[in-house]
DNA sequence: TGCTTGACTTACG
DNA sequence: CCGTAAGCCAAGC
């Protein structure tokens, strides 16, 4: 295993229930290339919360959509409703590894791209 | 060694 | 909101 998987690996798996984490966000994190994180929760097994992890526009993998979808509903992931697939409201399911210790700071909001 | 591929992102019209 | 383009990084062939 490697330490980038083993980085990747960690922090998807530190990330609370209900909340997410982009691709981009996590390569930010351990320092490579947003498609690399990709590829490491493909293949590093599906003992991990993949649903966690999801795209700049709030979507889990495409190919599992269905099943993210449940875990989404049964973890109350805050979900944008108005649309016909399954899409995460990245402004307050946002979630970030410095956050755990500071939990008394407010969301900041996000703006529409 | 070099080219293709992909569970991605950001920017521009 | 949608399509296009360029940038990105590791794995596979």
């Amino acid at each position: 295993m490697d330490d980038l998987t083993e980085q990747v690996l960690g922090i998807v798996a530190s990330i609370p229930a209900g909340r997410v984490m982009t691709y981009g966000g996590l390569a930010r994190e351990v320092d490579t290339g947003a498609r690399t994180v990709g590829r490491i929760l493909h293949g590093g097994g599906h003992d991990i919360p993949w649903w966690r992890v999801v795209n700049a526009d709030g979507r889990p993998y495409s190919g599992a959509a269905d099943r993210a979808r449940i875990k989404f509903l049964n973890e109350s992931t805050p979900l944008l409703s108005d649309d016909p697939d399954v899409r995460v409201d990245l402004a307050q399911a946002r979630w970030a590894p410095a956050e755990t210790t500071a939990s008394t700071e407010p969301v900041q909001p996000q703006q529409d791209h």
